[in-house]
DNA sequence: GCATCAATCAAACAAACATCCGATCACTTG
DNA sequence: CAAGTGATCGGATGTTTGTTTGATTGATGC
């Protein structure tokens, strides 16, 4: 890595914080300067334009995610658990560099062609390998694969909305919540022991 | 309804297109009145500001869901059946409305004081009501209830970032596979099936 | 037919914006 | 030391922003 490199990751870095707090279009290329102590003609340095930073920040965080998460899937066969490693995965990255992730969910919308279209390729990469865990439950059909895989990153792409440390248990306990509703749902005991309505585990 | 309410409502409909199509921040005035087919300034008839047709927008789709959630639920006992109705109320409102439902979901953090404490507000009431819905499932617990309930959040606003029309199925269809998602979950045949004895906790 | 009043407009305002540019600065290399 | 080079700076540019202002219109009441 050279220095120049060193010195392009720290300029991303305060462009992931002051995008994330601010969102892409009110961060002015002013604000980032200051969060990275450097003038604001000095940042074209790193950069063509304003959006070219946008992209470079999802382009890296996006290939962060795919790579723990393909790292996390490659040592888990069974499929319960491999629904348990996406979301364990995609939470710790969360609260590991939550301005990246939050960058990455609400501002891609504000991504131009042609970086765009790269990174809605990494997007569609991401969900294929979701999708694929899924997919390996029995029963499930086309269309509800599609909707769970979709719901799935929405209860994902919620939690930097509420979200508080501190308060809110670490990764693997909220990974474990969700994997739980996933898997079992809110009314096992309706479906599996009629007799006992109020029977739970 | 007055002529100048009347009037308003239209000015406020042009602001959820714009502001659902841009997001707020690079929404303009200028966009505003073209939509609204106004001059910029007079625009500021039934406005103070700009930040004021953000909140006008958020305040009356807010009132509106709660309203129809309301009236949705109190007509429905069964747990079950009221967990669905909080699917399709919200998912319906999303076809019919889909620009001001859009805004609130992705520019309600747009919102500074004073008027982001009152949709706070709002925001609070409909959590309880959903909140409330799933705490009516045995064995569900305070932490889990929390979780379990911003994962619905986040499922249901999430919807528009992949929702296609005419493709994806209508509000009834969606609503059934998330509420069968969200109480039995993707491995029900694991649980119950009698030949598959292993189980996750 | 005159006065009132709300609704609307075009024009103008300062402030903030992204971007560009020539001048330095801190270095390595000969 | 001299020359060269990449990084960084302050300032300037032209555009766009939200907002204000003063004038104009059209309808209503007298």
């Amino acid at each position: 890595m050279t220095a120049y490199d060193q010195r392009r990751e720290h300029v991303l870095d305060g462009c992931a914080q002051v995008f994330a707090e601010k969102g892409y279009d009110s961060a002015s290329i002013r604000d980032i300067a200051r969060a990275v102590e450097m003038s604001a003609g000095g940042l074209y340095h790193y950069c063509s334009n304003k959006q070219d930073l946008l992209y470079q920040v999802c382009d890296r965080a996006f290939r962060s995610l795919i790579a723990r998460l393909e790292e996390g899937l490659s040592h888990v066969d069974d499929p319960q658990e491999r629904l348990y490693t996406v979301f364990v995965t995609h939470l710790t990255y969360f609260l590991d560099r939550p301005d990246e992730l939050i960058t990455l969910t609400e501002n891609l919308s504000s991504l131009t062609p042609p970086g765009s279209a790269k990174i809605r390729e990494l997007q569609r990469c991401y969900y294929d390998i979701v999708s694929g865990v899924l997919a390996s439950f029995p029963g499930i059909t086309a269309t509800s694969l599609r909707v769970a895989t979709m719901t799935l990153f929405g209860s994902i792409n919620w939690v930097h909305t509420w979200y508080r440390r501190g308060i809110d248990g670490g990764a693997d306990e909220l990974a474990r919540v969700m994997t739980d509703l996933f898997l079992n749902g809110l009314a096992p005991a309706y479906k599996c022991s009629p007799s006992s309505p109020k029977h739970v585990d």
